[in-house]
RNA sequence: GGGCGGUUGGCUCAGCGGUAGAGCGUUCGCCUUACAAGCGAAGGGUCGGGGGUUCGAAUCCCUCACCGCCCA
């Protein structure tokens, strides 16, 4: 055996096995006759880096995966990386920019090289980290949403969804990112609550006689947030049954600032509360004014343009064309106050806490715009998937998901799958001149419609547009397989998948819309249990964002504690979905719990290699073989519940407080006498422990493993079984004597002043005193006392369950303390004979209680009653 | 406006119907030949407030308060 260093060193041990598993990758075999588990990763962008919510997220699929993979199935752990439309065209943008270019002056072609030749610069490095993460991935795998194949299958989804009439061409309002100049579907705008203006403006009514009970004669009073956009007025609005305006409706009012009239429109949607009762009605660029607009047949003009400048079209005056829009909200204001000598139309201005949709990759206002575009009927698919769901065919964990997942899909509305970006899978959509629609056929979506014969002689022109990234990480879990050919060997052996583990963040984004292409395009739900997870929050319980600057980079984690101690965190941290937040000191639980399996290990290894001797199974060992197949069962449970945080938490208390604190030091007097039963024993228990901890930290697991000369590595051996048969009561309750006569001891001898390396003298009396008295070397050499059969003069006595244990009392010992603590103790027992009895002589107690909960009422009376009685004794003697 | 989560020792969090727990921090003592990233001994909580269900509530129900998230 080899020998190890004092300290477990992560950086020296970790980076070997993270270029073996990328090296020698986790195979999985489509032919084989196991099980299979099958796991898609959450394809971070490509050209990101690693964050703590990946390093979380693989965390947990990894440790899934490597169970099931020891537990005896064909595991697949599905890496890859997803094109990221928005931010990686932005990203190339950047650099372009740098050198006095714009994306125009390259062309697409060009373009589209560079976004590549980007790819490849920078796409290896999130894949990089993940390797360091140590995830079981199978690398001969690594797919990228933009590879042929899964290009292919994403033209497959978009020319049949269109044959089905699913995906279809509108002229809607859309939110349009003046940043990026593309639309955004609904889901890729945040709203956000800011402080602006709320401003009210006179109308001049066409009719001067009348007035509406909002104002003066003559003139109707609207509330807008939006003064920028009035040119762009179609209509005032104001709710059916308000009295304020019955008279008024159809009749017309003239837009200030200009020379035209609008009418006065009913509509249900105007809430008579909000501001002065009276709205106006601008269709372009405002989403319930565009719904308003449909109903009422309202034309809907534009006065921004995609640059959010106001255009110079002849409905906005000279004075205002070509200002950015919130510089024209500014001028436009001030027009409307007017001067002291001539006031406008401006009434009122006040503060108002307006909703404002920020687009979520470059967090610029996101301007509402009329225009035609691509999208998705979404309620069919959305009713699919809900069926399945009714059915039990898929589980969300925590269940409260469940029911936000199915809200989401009963009020899904249409999706923009339509950007206007270069880099992505180009719609394969075409046009004609006179505008009608061109799509490759569904039995041969690859062929481009400009060659199709068919179409020969028409000047054919294909929509620039690509399709939304979520459009195509929508297959993930089966373009990645294989689909549309659904004979390929990876699709028939691994689809459909098994867990989908991600943050709940992005239920919506990307959960729903995989179950809906799961269900849609293969008939199948493409996963049977949806894992959701908390994310990660800053020290302060805030998220983590690349605005606020408040990231933590889990490679400087890595450095610093090493990234099994990482790993141990996130694991241990992760319950029922909550949120986490970051606190260095779960890193250094980690690293201080490495250490101490790592020098546990070097324990080992020092007596596994010393010379045998003779003898049999102490009661340590039956004790610690009992547990250990205990916590076998608990963990294998937990882990087979997707409780990583649970299975964890159990296997570190066994591992420290049980293995390390008790099994090893009991073990020492054997193990001294090379006792080869306890040699198995440990060699036995502490294999197991590594096995059961691996999948969550397999770098320190498996350089032990491999220092206990093992020909294959610990990853693919197999897992612990857990043996009905293997509980042993008896040693359990021995054992439990025993230590308690060791912290007995332990706490004479503290309270002695004695130091830990000082003999002495004890006696043990009390129900387990012979059980003690028989495995005496045990606590001797623990607690370094000698067990005598009698003591002279006075005594000082510790009362545990079970034992008393007695030592002698000489020279001058402050006892105050002790003395004060024991009858805090007395005071204690008392409460809980008292709770006890109390619960004893309840009749509906024992009438209903379940037996065993009696039977353990009836056990703490007598134990705990011989305590004090003990303890009583104890005190008289002293006093 | 609708929905969800949280409120447990100084801090960060488990536990979610039957004896209140962990890590860190605190106090005291230890370099006890696996480990000072450690060992031993202690101290510390009426589980946010109120009401209810139950033989029994941190745990279930109702309600209030505060913090946070999602959707409109």
């Amino acid at each position: 055996m080899n020998e190890l260093p004092k300290t477990f060193e992560p950086q020296t041990v970790e980076p070997r096995w993270a270029e073996r598993w990328a090296n020698e990758p986790f195979r999985a075999d489509a032919t084989s006759a196991k099980p299979p588990f099958t796991v898609v990763i959450p394809p971070p962008n490509v050209n990101g880096s690693l964050h703590l919510g990946h390093a979380l997220d693989n965390t947990l699929i990894d440790t899934l995966t490597r169970y099931k993979r020891m537990a005896g199935f064909e595991a697949l752990y599905l890496p890859g990386t997803d094109h990221a439309g928005i931010t990686t065209q932005v990203a190339v943008e950047r650099e372009l920019r740098k050198e006095g270019q714009s994306r125009h002056d390259l062309g697409r072609e060009a373009f589209l090289e560079r976004v590549w030749a980007w790819k490849e610069q920078v796409g290896g490095t999130i894949t990089g980290q993940l390797k360091r993460l140590g995830i079981s991935a199978d690398w001969t795998r690594e797919r990228f949403t933009m590879d042929d194949l899964l290009s292919r299958a994403v033209r497959h989804q978009f020319v049949r969804l269109y044959h089905e009439g699913l995906a279809y061409r509108g002229e809607r309002i859309v939110n349009w990112d003046p940043a990026s100049q593309t639309t955004l579907s609904d889901l890729e705008v945040d709203r956000e609550e800011r402080k602006g203006k709320m401003w009210t403006l006179s109308y001049k009514l066409e009719d001067p006689s009348l007035a509406a009970s909002n104002g003066e004669a003559g003139e109707i009073l609207i509330a807008t947030v939006r003064p920028e956009t009035i040119f762009a007025d179609q209509a005032i609005a104001v709710h059916p049954e308000d009295e304020r305006f019955a008279h008024l409706i159809g009749k017309r009012a003239r837009i200030p600032l200009t020379d035209r009239f609008v009418p006065i429109i009913a509509d249900e949607a105007v809430e008579r509360e909000f501001g002065v009762g009276a709205l106006k009605i601008t269709p372009a660029h405002d989403p319930t004014d565009f719904e308003i607009g449909e109903r009422h047949g309202l034309a809907r003009p534009s006065v921004i343009d995609l640059n959010g400048n106001l255009t110079s079209d002849d409905l906005v005056p000279e004075a205002f064309r070509g200002m950015e829009r919130f510089e024209a909200r500014k001028a436009v204001v001030a027009a409307l106050r007017g001067t002291e000598d001539a006031p406008g139309d401006l009434v009122d201005e006040k503060d108002h806490v307006t909703a404002i949709g920020l687009s979520e990759r470059t967090k610029v206002p996101v301007e509402p715009i009329v225009s035609t575009q691509w999208f998705v009927r979404m309620g069919d698919m959305a009713r699919e998937v809900l069926g399945g769901l009714e059915r039990g065919e898929m589980q969300v964990i925590p269940e409260r998901y469940a029911k936000v997942n199915r809200d989401w899909l009963e009020n899904i509305r249409d999706w923009n799958v339509s950007r206007q970006l270069w880099w992505g899978h180009q719609i394969p959509a075409w046009y004609d001149e006179d505008g009608n629609i061109y799509v490759p056929d569904a039995d041969n979506p690859d062929l481009d419609c400009d060659r199709d014969p068919r179409y020969a002689h028409l000047r054919l022109r294909r929509d620039p547009d690509v399709f939304d990234t979520w459009f195509s990480s929508n297959l993930w879990p089966f373009s990645t397989l294989g689909w549309p050919d659904t004979d390929a060997e990876d699709y028939r052996k691994f689809y459909p998948t098994s867990v989908l583990v991600t943050g709940y963040d992005i239920l919506f984004f990307w959960v729903a819309r995989m179950q809906m292409a799961g269900y849609h395009m293969t008939g199948k739900a493409p996963f049977h249990t949806v894992l959701l997870h908390g994310l990660y929050l800053d020290a302060k319980g805030q998220k983590m964002s690349k605005s606020k600057g408040n990231g933590v980079d889990p490679l400087e984690l890595f450095d610093q504690y090493g990234v099994d101690a990482c790993r141990f965190a996130f694991a241990y941290l992760l319950t029922g979905g909550q949120d986490i937040r970051h606190d260095p000191r779960r890193y250094e639980q980690g690293r201080n719990f490495a250490n101490k399996l790592w020098n546990a290990a070097r324990f080992a290894m020092m007596n596994l290699s010393a010379e045998a001797g003779e003898g049999e199974a102490t009661l340590a060992d039956r004790w610690i073989r009992s547990r250990f197949n205990d916590v076998v069962r608990e963990v294998t449970a937990l882990l087979d519940a997707y409780d990583v945080g649970a299975a964890i938490r159990v296997a570190y208390s066994f591992t420290w407080d049980e293995f390390c604190d008790w099994y090893i030091e009991a073990a020492k007097p054997a193990l001294r006498e090379g006792n080869p039963a306890t040699r198995e024993t440990l060699k036995f228990v502490l294999e197991g422990i590594l096995k059961l901890l691996h999948p969550v930290m397999p770098f320190v697991t498996s350089e032990i493993y491999d220092a206990l000369e093992h020909k294959r590595q610990i990853a693919v051996h197999s897992w612990p079984r857990y043996d009905e048969a293997a509980f042993d009561a008896e040693a359990t309750a021995a054992f439990d004597a025993l230590r308690a006569a060791t912290s007995a001891a332990r706490s004479l001898k503290n309270e002695l002043g004695l130091s830990p390396q000082d003999r002495l003298n004890v006696t043990v009396e009390g129900d387990a005193a012979d059980v003690v008295r028989a495995n005496r070397a045990v606590v001797e050499a623990i607690a370094r006392v000698t067990l005598v059969d009698a003591l002279e003069g006075r005594t000082l006595s510790a009362v545990e369950s079970g034992v008393t244990v007695r030592a002698p009392l000489e020279g001058t010992v402050d006892l105050g303390e002790w003395v004060a603590r024991q009858r805090k103790r007395l005071a204690e027992l008392d409460k809980q004979i008292n709770q006890a009895r109390g619960k004893l002589a309840n009749e509906g107690f024992v009438a209903r209680a379940p037996a065993e909960v009696i039977e353990e009422e009836r056990r703490r009376v007598t134990d705990f009653g011989a305590q004090k009685e003990r303890l009583e004794d104890v005190l008289a003697q002293l006093a």
